[in-house]
DNA sequence: TTGCGCTGAACAAACGATTGCTCTATGTTA
DNA sequence: TAACATAGAGCAATCGTTTGTTCAGCGCAA
């Protein structure tokens, strides 16, 4: 249906050769001004797009970019996404969407789809610690970008912040306001977010001179309903926590809900801080306080790092870190929830 | 760097056809059994995958669909693109994620690329009334389905849910709590979803013999921005509205931190109800009475609509049409929140 | 021995675009 | 006038698969 060069070469009386070569503005191409503007006249009435198949197998090259995620439903990944297409499409590139749902057999299936369809390059945040599909990856020479969690020994490109640091930062928080005993919903031990934030917990506990007491971390994973489940856990201690650092706002926003349906008030009777500062943090109430990651850019950085490999045809090694940032807010604070939430809203409030 | 037919053909003293044929199990190849155990063991050694590209160009067709929505950060979307993920993906389809932000040009520009791509499908989840990419993509033969929202006479393959009816349910819901004076955020009059429910609004006040005040509808668009800057203008009015029907559960979202602002309570002093009980309709405190519709659904079911028309090479006027059904909860009505919640939340919250 | 029918593969033509190279006029220079 | 440069195109190979067709060789019956 769509025209073909063949076609216009028949229609401009011209070898489809010379047709390809204006369409492309071959910049050393000698051609007769007529002959030129018949050919371009024909282009534009046509409205002639060459097409992307065949021109990928000519030139090995797809201009498409895969994002590979645990689930596109969690804000987090959803703000990531556009992060990624923001800053390839102004470069050509459209953008495969493959959720994983944290499955690494699904994750694998993706991954092999991605390889036959000769995607020009990966961008990966539910890679695990030890991840065979990024070994893969690696082996198959296929470009790629791991976002938000690392893998292996941080052999990889990378783009994220510092969740030890992170980590210790909401957790000193805690320990200022005068918390002792203080919870953590865990991340998974298999992924590089879970032990590095719980890692950076432990840090802080012990640098204030706090013992940390192992039936304090419970393992939430990532989903709402993970940290709802180990939020309840943690609740049901006799000697329960006063305070909760969970290893993703969505995790915290599980234990929110159990704590009001215990009647437990916010942040009175729990403190609660999360982690990514997803734009939710601010429409629940009391509203969130977190450590703050740039998730937008984290997206749009780890596409420029994947470009300029893809570019470049060298695999790189680089690490872009963006320093994480505690936003105090009503969760732990109560007051700041309003002063916060005054200073975060947009314009249009203080009309 | 992966291997190719002619590869395996030279290491098994084969023609690549019939490397080919065996890859792709035909069913009328007559081989010598040890031929084709040389091969199949060649095949599993290598890993051979063919090149998706190659067999595209060939076969004509690129196993890759098309979203395209305004934006994946607004929940609804993001569920939507998971519905049709999980359908397209156990028939080997990959899908492409495209984000408009609402702006026609974008849009025009996304579906050239797609098309310069050939995708072997659209859907379109970001349509207007009047809107010629949708008459681009007829008139290309692109297969395409939309989602949400139609447009021009409902020519279209398309699926959703019927708004004049939805609307209609939320409006019909305020006046029987008693509501005289009832606001409505309003979509944009270039989106069927914008005119419809509004319609639905219009036609629940003047059966319920109520007359409709012009100056209690204000333009919202769909972002939660858009929702606080009508809420606030209608919120500043004299005579201000008791309740709000709100177009989305984005918009409602905003009217939400408007009125908490002002320090209204909902809702005793605003009731408000959205539109597509998003995941956050039940986060928020009162959570949000809301019109339901099956949004993941909505996203399966246009993939398979797709699907049916690429299988059958014939484009579709079938129309996919889902129920709305009101959820009532503690924007409109003091204690439904729990009730509700206590109804919708998931079963280890009963633990 | 000729002829026929199979079997088991090879052959070759697409699919559309890209690009180094070749070729033919024409124009220029010696 | 002969030699040569250059402009303006066409030629053809190639990317990796798919698939209709051809073809060689063999067994077997007439």
């Amino acid at each position: 249906m769509p025209v073909t060069l063949k076609e216009l070469a028949a229609r401009a009386q011209v070898h489809p050769s010379t047709i390809s070569r204006v369409a492309n503005h071959d910049p050393n191409l000698r051609i007769a001004p007529p002959t030129r503007q018949r050919i371009e006249a024909l282009l534009r009435e046509t409205e002639y797009r060459p097409n992307g198949v065949a021109r990928g197998l000519k030139l090995r090259q797809t201009l498409v970019l895969a994002v590979v995620i645990p689930d596109v439903t969690n804000p987090f990944f959803a703000a990531l996404f556009r992060g990624v297409e923001d800053a390839a499409l102004p470069r050509g590139y459209n953008v495969l969407l493959c959720n994983t749902d944290g499955s690494p057999a699904r994750q694998r299936s993706h991954l092999q789809s991605l390889h036959a369809r000769r995607v020009d390059g990966v961008i990966m945040a539910s890679s695990f610690l030890k991840d065979p599909t990024v070994r893969w990856l690696r082996h198959q020479g296929i470009p790629y970008v791991l976002v938000n969690r690392f893998s292996d020994e941080g052999h990889d490109p990378f783009v994220g912040s510092d969740d030890l640091v992170g980590g210790r930062l909401a957790t000193e928080h805690l320990v200022e306001l005068g918390h002792r005993r203080i919870g953590h919903l865990a991340g998974m031990p298999t992924v590089s977010t879970g032990v590095m934030r719980r890692r950076g917990y432990l840090a802080a506990l012990v640098e204030r001179g706090l013992t940390p007491d192992p039936r304090l971390v419970v393992e939430s994973g990532y989903t709402e309903e993970g940290g709802a489940r180990a939020a309840q856990r943690l609740l049901a201690l006799t000697d329960r926590p006063t305070a909760i650092f969970a290893v993703t706002d969505m995790t915290a926003v599980g234990a929110f809900g159990v704590a009001r349906r215990m009647g437990l008030r916010i942040p009175e009777e729990l403190a609660i801080v999360g982690y990514n500062d997803i734009p939710l943090a601010t429409r629940i109430v009391p509203s969130l306080t977190t450590v703050h990651v740039p998730i937008h850019e984290f997206g749009a950085a780890a596409a420029r790092l994947l470009l300029e490999q893809i570019d470049t045809g060298e695999p790189s090694r680089r690490r872009v870190l963006f320093n994480p940032e505690l936003i105090v807010r009503g969760s732990t604070l109560a007051g700041a929830g309003s002063v916060a939430s005054s200073q975060l809203v947009p314009a249009f409030a203080t009309e």
